[in-house]
DNA sequence: CTATTTGCCGAAACCGGTTTCGTTATAAAT
DNA sequence: ATTTATAACGAAACCGGTTTCGGCAAATAG
């Protein structure tokens, strides 16, 4: 007994003020501290207000881990993203997750990993050491194994994006088919009539929405979509830029490019300018995400810009809401991207043959 | 002694396997298992074998929370960065300390805030809830509040950076005032006098030490700084339009500028479009950090690429070691940024007064 | 052959919380 | 006045690990 209280004096780890001490300063057991600040029921109102008061007076603050031993959350959410995909938007994505999660006291446990098997071994790992309460999911693919992985682990998790199986999934997602839609309409208003697509991996389910609300605006606005004007797997800025030339070097080159990514029509400019062409006057494109660079590109990109903050911010909150217990179903949200008009897009100049002979003109030129 | 034996039996949380199970399969007390595990010495190697294999084969791993209670270490490296200021190098540099980390067996716990006095208290948070045994400190200042506050808490911190009062300091940095001499060198080399320098926040250790290796080429190599041609402050892409504006719009405008950072140094081409100047004939240009961005630029820039992924690969390591107990004098590592020649810079074509004429004639063009 | 050391393991305390269960007043009901 | 309910708190179990301490058997020393 001696030795219990000796050590119940002496300060713990850090010199920390821990539940012992508020207990002895206020004459009350230990446990009956811990019930009041967690306000239990059988804690009369004026010891509960008693104990909050000095509990803030001597700064005490519970540790996470030791809670956590009894009530197995640690109150941190998990996300695990895979490197080199995720480039641009990540600063504001975690700002937004580290807001709110903050905000209700939770942390943040980030990982990377290489491939999308490391990935589903970094998540094992988290769930395994219990690092986090649940995770967040980016950049959801159509069959997506992480969320098998997650559903038979019993985790709570929360897409960013959407997927097929929607069984037990909640998520946050911005109805990029929509922006899509509203691109294709866009250009057609300024009179164009050949319009490429040029998507991401269309194992992404963002691309597959894309792709399928592009197809849509083409036929309820009454065009065929031309096979050949579609092309996918296009990430990066180079990639973009061979795409775009590609398109271009047809014969009958689209007259306004459609992007699934502004990483991929930022490659369109160099595309262009190789081929003697103006971007937004000889060749229009719009495209999605409304990156800082993308405004300042020149001449600017026209893009459906997405909120990440908020994203992180929603996401958070649902994923808290979801270790809480909160069915998945009622868990599901969506926002739409809002045209960030610029001047990489304008009302028809050039045919798509006289596109094709000012290509040639400019490829003679060179040579 | 009944209650006690079923509940270990019963899986734990979420049907995880627990010391307990191991300890029960193995016939053995629960704390020979730990020590087992952990390698004790009064722990015959037979049965240290056998533990481990028994471990391994139900797929034991301990709950990460669970040691810490009585360990205190939670095997999670803290990182708290200030929203907006560390955009461009974020990804890699979280992939890089992630990856040490996990080869570790540790994780790492990201909070953002906004500004310098929030960025103190999500430490603070951090460290009583004890969610991090220790942090990387990006950006350090000079002066720099956050180091006081864990050198007064007593946690173990690395910077990514240097600092002034270096007592109790582990960091790791490039030598950015290195990159500067040599970029001075370089452009000297070129046949240019004239030389603009434009800086970032002169609170910042990095932008400190930048500005004094461009002095520094500067005076060795023979010329006299001119106070005129130093910009500080500038951080953002507009705010190197800015001030590269500024310079050209001087009566003797420099023929070459330095910039601390590729952000503003993408803002150079703007603003020499807008004088009809030629980036990399009519105005060389050399940048630091060497972001993917600068690479497409248009023409690409000479920049000094910083390995911002080997950086948190080696800040998550030597973390880890001051955590374990190392002192801080022993780890304390740099590096060097190397070039990365782009078209940006050039032989001088034309002199400062014939730049300030064309740069008249185009003013005088467009109005 | 006894005394002492050493090797190896079990038992139990311990970490800082949470939660269950029992106890004691006091109030309400009979 | 006794019984019953209720409100409010204390005591102790509990979570899953780590660490201390003590004890037994075998090995070594005297």
């Amino acid at each position: 007994m001696e030795k219990v209280l000796t050590t119940s004096l002496r300060k713990g780890v850090g010199g920390r003020v821990t539940i012992n001490h508020l207990a002895e300063e206020l004459g009350l057991a230990k446990g009956t501290v811990s019930k009041a600040l967690n306000s239990y029921a059988d804690i009369s109102e004026a010891t509960r207000r008693r104990v909050k008061k000095i509990a803030a007076e001597m700064d005490y603050r519970p540790l996470a881990y030791a809670q956590a031993i009894r009530t197995g959350r640690v109150r941190s959410i998990g996300l695990v993203f895979q490197t080199e995909s995720e480039r641009p938007f990540l600063a504001d994505f975690l700002a937004g997750v580290s807001q709110t999660a903050s905000a209700e006291n939770w942390t943040l446990t980030v990982a990377t990993s290489a491939s999308e098997e490391e990935v589903l071994l970094t998540t094992k790992r988290l769930i395994d050491e219990r690092k986090a309460d649940g995770f967040i999911l980016p950049r959801t693919k159509v069959i997506d194994p992480r969320i098998d992985l997650l559903r038979s682990a019993n985790i709570p998790f929360v897409l960013w994006g959407r997927t097929k199986d929607t069984r037990g999934c909640a998520w946050y997602d911005i109805l990029g088919e929509d922006a899509m839609y509203k691109a294709v309409e866009r250009l057609m208003s300024f009179g164009h009539r050949r319009i490429g697509f040029i998507n991401s991996d269309i194992s992404y389910n963002f691309a597959h929405l894309r792709q399928i609300g592009f197809l849509k605006g083409m036929k309820e606005l009454g065009i065929v979509p031309d096979e050949e004007l579609i092309l996918g797997g296009i990430k990066t800025t180079d990639d973009g830029y061979q795409a775009t030339k590609k398109l271009l070097e047809m014969l009958c080159p689209p007259t306004a490019i459609i992007y699934a990514t502004d990483m991929a029509a930022l490659g369109a400019y160099k595309a262009a300018a190789e081929f003697g062409l103006k971007v937004g006057s000889d060749l229009s494109i719009i495209s999605y995400d409304g990156l800082p660079e993308s405004a300042y590109a020149n001449p600017s990109l026209t893009t459906f810009k997405v909120n990440t903050k908020r994203a992180g911010a929603r996401l958070a909150a649902l994923l808290i809401e979801r270790v809480r217990g909160k069915s998945a179903e009622a868990l599901r949200e969506t926002d739409l991207a809002f045209l960030n008009p610029g001047e990489s897009d304008s009302p028809l100049k050039l045919s798509s043959s006289e596109l094709s002979n000012k290509i040639k003109a400019s490829k003679f030129n060179l040579t």
